[in-house]
DNA sequence: ATCGCTAGCGTTATGTCATAACATATCAGT
DNA sequence: ACTGATATGTTATGACATAACGCTAGCGAT
């Protein structure tokens, strides 16, 4: 979109609407990944009724990079560091089985491998999923149990 | 047409089951990643009937390294490369979002760098998922339409 | 042989995730 | 106020995946 010719906030990260608002704020409250359905019932009594309401925000919230979708899990998480999206490569994510925690890193490195061989074989790269699945540290202490499939 | 998962002939286990043969054949036939209903559909005049039938055989193909299940997609794939389960790291997977082909590839120091980065946070690293979506270099060439979300 | 175990199979029903289609509302620029 | 773009609300439907049940075939041990 243009802006005006005074206008000096070139990034306007928090101007959300109001559903974008509140599920923002839900998967920020959260602890663990959320299905879209898992944010449409924490928002009932906000008035949400439907799973678009909930998906479309969330379209506009991984646009921005405040959001991100985990493919393996079909659900979602607030980025754990915002700017990833343009400061740094694409973001992996390392998903605990056992307790549901997920961490946000970018490894340079392997994005500029991913990025090696996109360019070797003429391939315009336009999203890159990196996801880890196993246990974290904590729950390799404690042998709890398997809540995630 | 450029043939990507195409006609190799994998030497398949003897022990694999009837409908695990099936599913096989079908997505060793097929040029393109395939949902397990679609699987489903191209398998109904050889008697199968449900979905539990296919995810059945597929997770056992999975299982052995014969096939991949693309998270990005919700689809499935044969293996480009039998043995990338025993003898390679983790596979990554090109996918085109023009018309569909599927890459498989793997690449050491991406594998090591994240099997880095689990080993200095204590997480037990059980499976990983690398997925490059974009348009490969036939479809650069041709400005052709994207039938993959 | 037949018992008991295991793996696979077939079927119905259900659960979970995601989008199409359409109507209405809100807001900024003119 | 008019207009176009974006966001919203709602209903219905499509797409992906599994629960739960009982049956069958293969196989080694008794
Ligand atoms: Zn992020
Ligand atoms: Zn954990
Ligand atoms: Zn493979
Ligand atoms: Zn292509």
């Amino acid at each position: 979109m243009a802006h005006t010719h005074d206008d000096h906030h070139h990034e306007r990260p928090r101007d959300l609407t109001r559903n974008q608002d509140l599920v923002l704020s839900t998967l920020n409250e959260a602890h663990e990944p959320l299905s879209a359905y898992d944010i449409l019932d924490r928002l009932r009594e906000d008035g949400l009724r439907a799973p678009l309401q909930v998906y479309r925000a969330l379209d506009k919230l991984i646009e921005q990079g405040l959001a991100h979708r985990l493919e393996s899990l079909n659900a979602f998480v607030c980025c754990a560091d915002v700017g990833c999206h343009r400061a740094r490569g694409s973001a992996a994510f390392a998903i605990c089985s056992g307790c549901g925690r997920v961490d946000e890193f970018a490894d340079d490195e392997v994005n500029a491998r991913l990025a090696g061989w996109a360019a070797e074989h003429g391939f315009a790269l336009e999203r890159t999923t990196i996801e880890l699945r196993g246990r974290c540290a904590e729950c390799r202490k404690s042998q709890s149990g398997s809540p995630l499939r």
